[in-house]
DNA sequence: TTTTGTTTGCAACATTATTTCATTTGACAT
DNA sequence: ATGTCAAATGAAATAATGTTGCAAACAAAA
């Protein structure tokens, strides 16, 4: 599904900027952060924009939003439009040193189950370290 | 344990900022931000020693800092200081209305296998949903 | 009490995010 | 095609959050 039928499904306006993102967002194999966005988007980002955009990209769902740390926010296109299973189902690895982050798809959230009176609407897991990039055990 | 014992355990010096910060999370039931520190820290609060010293803490162990989402950050005492379980191991959970954040202590983190080659150092799991408070299931 | 190195607190700056409002633009119906 | 209108954009201004350099103050040990 393309930029334009993802909009279209969620009853969204095609504008540059929103199909700008949604593009990055899919021909990258990791989450992208905004200035990585920003680096593909070119003369088309602005930052009030690109704050919208994904905002309301993230209400309709198209997008989802992971936060590692409080200074390294990052944006995927979520996979629920390509067919696949709930992206929010799934555990996210960070890298502490080169700062990518990665899904890991196959690793699927364990349930818990709340105290009573709580209400869950989702679960966050970030396992944080080192990527095999990263690791001194591995030669590169 | 008082802030001065922690701090001389970890070979810190006992000063005024570091103190009140410890008595802070000491003293609360919940996680604090930032601002819920320096209402409990009254004039002794000044923005850089506080983003200063919560680093110390953070590298010393003393405290561990848990990220809701990206404008939600929060500090909690590492409980480890109390003779109790290891911190790093248990459930947050973050009420989307109220912005409270929980310590579920008793709901452990179940323990991920990773892809060969990354290195785990930790492990977050934040649950969002409505807590108790904001539960409208509930009548108050 | 004097020394020594750490910590504090100020100023300045950098980054990240939000609000207001005039202008532009996409989508629909002519 | 083209006019209409609500929605989205982009500019300026502002707020909130986090970092760095440096002189003065302070804690801890001799």
């Amino acid at each position: 599904m393309n930029a334009a039928e993802i909009l279209k499904t969620h009853q969204l306006k095609k504008t540059s900027p929103r199909v700008t993102i949604i593009n990055a967002l899919q021909t990258s194999q990791f989450p992208l952060s905004e200035n990585e966005v920003k680096d593909k988007m070119g003369e088309l980002y602005d930052r009030i924009t690109f704050y919208r955009s994904v905002h309301t990209l993230l209400e309709a769902g198209i997008i989802h939003r992971i936060v590692a740390d409080n200074t390294t926010v990052k944006y995927a296109l979520n996979h629920c439009n390509e067919g696949h299973h709930h992206e929010a189902d799934h555990v996210h690895f960070f890298c502490e040193q080169c700062k990518a982050l990665v899904c890991l798809n196959d690793i699927k959230i364990q349930s818990y189950s709340l105290p009573s009176g709580f209400v869950k609407k989702e679960c966050d897991v970030v396992i944080k370290g080192l990527c095999t990039s990263c690791n001194p055990q591995i030669e590169q």
